[in-house]
DNA sequence: TCTAAAATACCGACCGGTCGGTCAAAATTA
DNA sequence: TAATTTTGACCGACCGGTCGGTATTTTAGA
């Protein structure tokens, strides 16, 4: 690769990873180009260079955001040992972790949310979202449903409602972290994930 | 009361009321103030004589849309019949019922947690907040206290983080289903609350 | 009660600072 | 030297906040 194209990788990711942190930190609107221009190294017009205008850059660094996540997040799944009740369990902790180290940046899902429900750029940015969300919820279905064929989950337990309140609940939890630096996320998520993993389990008797 | 205070109790309420719907609608930053003069039916300079600048204009709307939430939440809790546990889930569900009535202004809420996470603003927006929220808490600790001593549920639930979660949850589906509309969540949110009580419950046999 | 003056409420044209976006010149590379 | 990339001074649309002036209500004096 010519020196050309490798200064501009960097200078792309630069910007990106500049702009993530300018957009958490201050929220899109308070977010100035020529601070993120700044914070990157390079001159403002060069943003321009990369993005045609702040909400284009907006809408990179939110599926550049989305795409470094998910991928973090789902390499673990498949290696996890133990019933579906433990890997359901783990794979809720393991996701949760790995979120909660990047808990300063997760100012920007309240942006990327705001973008998610308001009409002028909703739909850009909800199907990405759905996504992923969906994404998860899928894999915990498949742990419920293989826990109800195991015979430890109940058959009337409705999967498709518990992932998605599962999904909520991760958000929400990581949420009230985020506002709430004294509150233990971490150890509250746990047990409430595991009160709720016990309610779809059989009756012993 | 006089022609003049009367006027200014009815300006004052349809100030707050635009205020909301606009910055409902637009986001906080990108909410005009002569839209919503425009809306209260008011002059732009008539918003500066009640409220000292945009920013102390959002955060009377914050308390002011906070206490009548709470108001309307809070009242129904007393007079639930049945255990512990279908009062939990009685009063889980009215509360999200009474949020969900309300969901088209829910984003302002997405506002307030910026606000109340964001270093310029937390201090103002963060103690009525988890005063909220330690509210809600409260109820279903006591709740839960209750069912324990009752026998309904389990000795070793941890209370504290079960309401969290309980109170998470309720943000992230509230958010959930605001995103996306065409997703139940008033269905899937009470299986999933029935799903988490079943896991507080004492083992049959 | 009527009238005039005082007090208050209201308004929107205007001001000044801000910031996204542009472009001509400078710098860098080939 | 030519081609390409970078730059930051500059532009102008935009909007929060001000303020002088007007309208309306209240008060006071006769």
């Amino acid at each position: 690769m010519s020196i050309r194209k490798e200064n501009k990788k960097k200078k792309e990711t630069a910007i990106l990873e500049s702009a993530l942190t300018v957009f958490a930190k201050k929220g899109y609107a308070a977010a100035k180009i020529s601070q993120i221009a700044n914070m990157a190294g390079v001159g403002k017009g060069t943003i321009y260079e990369y993005h045609q205008s702040k909400e284009e850059l907006f809408f990179s660094v939110f599926e550049w955001y989305v795409d470094s996540m998910a991928g973090r997040s789902m390499v673990e799944v498949s290696r996890l040992g133990g019933d579906p009740s433990d890997r359901l369990l783990a794979f809720m902790e393991s996701v949760f972790n790995s979120a909660y180290t990047q808990i300063d940046s997760f100012s920007v899902f309240i942006e990327f949310w705001s973008a998610a429900g308001n009409p002028p750029t909703r739909d850009r940015y909800r199907s990405t979202l759905l996504e992923m969300y969906g994404a998860f919820s899928n894999i915990i279905i498949r742990l419920i449903d293989e826990g109800k064929q195991t015979g430890v989950f109940r058959g009337d337990v409705d999967a498709d409602s518990v992932a998605a309140g599962l999904v909520s609940a991760m958000d929400g939890m990581m949420l009230h972290g985020w506002m709430d630096r004294e509150f233990d996320v971490c150890t509250a998520s746990k047990k409430f994930f595991t009160v709720l993993v016990e309610g779809m389990r059989y009756p012993k008797g």
